[in-house]
RNA sequence: GCCCCUCUAGCUCAAUCGGCAGAGCAGUGGACUUUUAAUCCAUUGGUUCAGGGUUCGAGUCCCUGGGGGGGCACCA
């Protein structure tokens, strides 16, 4: 293993402690107070001590040294714990030449300390522990990143996770709001007598969506798995099985390219409730979202890239016909065969390549003329049946389905049908799909004949939903792509390093 | 899979037309007993992503490969 010249520098202090008889890495730790009781503690008993006093009682702070200024026979540093930070201010004269010496020669900036003192004011006004014993805790050997401007190097941040969250405040911030933001969803759910439930992660077919999978395979069974691509199937059978209200939040893994908007696992939330509908569902969705907002901004309106968002609900919600037809002139109801929406749809400025399905069309008009301005909350509703294998259909209109999608920010945050529950229309549409698939579609779900069969049993009418929980994140911590929101995103492997001895 | 950009000290960044690889922070040595991006003096540290090519001379130009970022495609 080589170590750099001043990862040498740092273990040759660590082994300096070993000889003193102490212990650079020790089994324990002891805290009286994290630096915020610390900070409180102070400000509430500073009134009774006389001007400038310290208080009486000593407590005992850990955390790791972030920074430090040294002043001839005294040192200022701070430590940063879970909770925050505090200075410590160290004399020479209050422990002695050879702990004073430690400091200097021994603690370096990341290594974890602890210290035991009284806690005062500094003439600057800083509240501060006087120290008047001090302990190693962990002695880190590589270097902090450079103080004032953090850890910069994207890839670096990404694959060393770790060194981003010591440097970068707004990094650890993002990550507890995206804790909050799920929390919140959850607790929603749960009010609402919502059971949350688990179900497979590794299924012998993988269906509710339409992408790519993962493949493995269990040895012991000699059968082939699929990392799930959703969970709706198996919580629709829940529906079968008596449950009215369920929700899971997990992860679903999609073996497709990698983007700013895309990660092979991301996080997804569905939830599915019985005798309930799409219009119920959004009502649900617009609070539940809104509720997350509040959460982590204590306001109904944020900022996303630069443009102030309200979320208040209720949010518009409008046909997909209707905000195609605004958007782009093109009205697709009236063309009904691929050539002449192809035709209509390039005549509005569409870009669109030949031979492209009638339904892609459909797709490609909402994301050339719609998608991008949708900043503000709204709801597009009523899909045409094609692109919706697992949507009911509309009563007055068997051509659409009754599904709906929320966007915000220019971007989709789910998908949320009221439920397909006639099984013969079901096993229909999924023959419909392996034709595709035998036409070479690898993205055409397979048949799942347990679902059909769980469906014959009869699920009652049910509105579900489903939540890309990376893609909410990223909109209320205005984050610019999908692996600024998950601590370990997937990276290519570097090449191997070279470990032998030398 | 395709296109564009990018990779320099532990970290953040410079390096003019192809002409001695540099600074700040961190580190090391020293001064300084209420500082806070402390200050001051001195100083160590480089496989310029890797390999090849052009050239008197390459961080810089060319080729191949690798990592990362962005865009396209894919993601109904």
């Amino acid at each position: 293993m080589h170590l750099s010249e001043l990862q040498q520098i740092r273990l040759q202090k660590a082994e300096a402690l070993r000889e003193q008889g102490r212990q650079p890495y020790p089994l324990r730790a002891s805290r009286t107070h994290t630096t915020e009781q610390a900070l409180v503690r102070f400000a509430e008993i500073e009134s009774t001590l006389p001007e400038g006093g310290e208080d009486p009682a000593s407590v005992t702070l850990v955390g790791r040294v972030v920074s430090r200024r040294h002043q001839g026979k005294t040192i200022f540093a701070h430590i940063r714990d879970g909770h925050g930070e505090i200075q410590l201010y160290i004399r020479k004269d209050d422990i002695g030449e050879d702990a004073f010496e430690d400091v200097l020669k021994l603690v370096d900036l990341g290594d974890f300390v602890q210290a035991s003192g009284n806690l005062f004011r500094t003439r600057m006004g800083e509240i501060s522990l006087r120290v008047a014993s001090h302990s190693m805790l962990s002695k880190a050997l590589n270097a902090p990143p450079e103080k004032w401007h953090g850890l910069q190097d994207v890839e670096t941040r990404y694959r060393q996770r770790y060194a981003d969250l010591i440097s970068n405040e707004d990094v650890r911030r993002v990550f507890r709001q995206r804790t909050t933001i799920i929390k919140t969803l959850r607790a929603y759910l749960d009010e609402r007598d919502y059971l949350e439930v688990e179900t497979p992660t590794l299924q012998p077919l993988y269906g509710g969506a339409a992408a790519r999978p993962f493949t493995t395979h269990h040895n012991a069974l000699d059968q082939t798995f699929y990392l799930r691509i959703a969970d709706e199937l198996y919580l629709k059978r829940l529906l079968v099985g008596g449950y009215e209200r369920v929700y899971e939040i997990t992860k679903d893994f999609r073996n497709e390219g990698i983007d700013r908007n895309h990660s092979p696992e991301f996080t997804m939330l569905e939830f599915y409730e019985a005798y309930a509908d799409y219009d119920v569902m959004m009502g649900m969705v617009e609070q539940m979202i809104h509720a997350a907002c509040v959460a982590v901004h204590g306001s109904s309106t944020f900022t996303y890239n630069g443009v102030e968002i309200d979320l208040t609900p209720p949010w518009p919600r409008k046909s997909l016909r209707q905000a195609i037809l605004e958007g782009s002139g093109v009205d697709y109801v009236a063309h009904p065969d691929q050539a002449g929406l192809l035709a209509a749809a390039r005549a509005a400025g569409g870009d669109i390549p030949d031979g492209t399905v009638w339904p892609r069309i459909v797709d490609e008009l909402l994301k050339q003329f719609v998608r991008p301005y949708l900043m503000q909350p709204m709801f597009l509703i009523d899909y045409p049946v094609e692109l919706s294998p697992l949507a009911k259909r509309k009563a007055d209109d068997p051509t659409h389905v009754e599904r709906f999608q929320p966007y915000v920010g220019g971007g989709e945050i789910g998908n949320a049908f009221t439920e397909l529950n006639d099984p013969m229309d079901q096993y229909h549409r999924f023959l419909d799909q392996q034709k595709d698939r035998e036409a070479g579609d690898l993205d055409a779900m397979q048949l799942d004949m347990d679902f059909i069969n769980a469906l014959m049993f009869g699920m009652p009418p049910t509105g579900g939903v489903g939540i890309g929980v990376d893609r909410v994140v990223m909109l209320l911590t205005d984050q610019p792509s999908i692996r600024d929101v998950i601590l370990f995103p997937a990276m290519r492997n570097l090449p191997a390093e070279d470990t032998s001895e030398e």
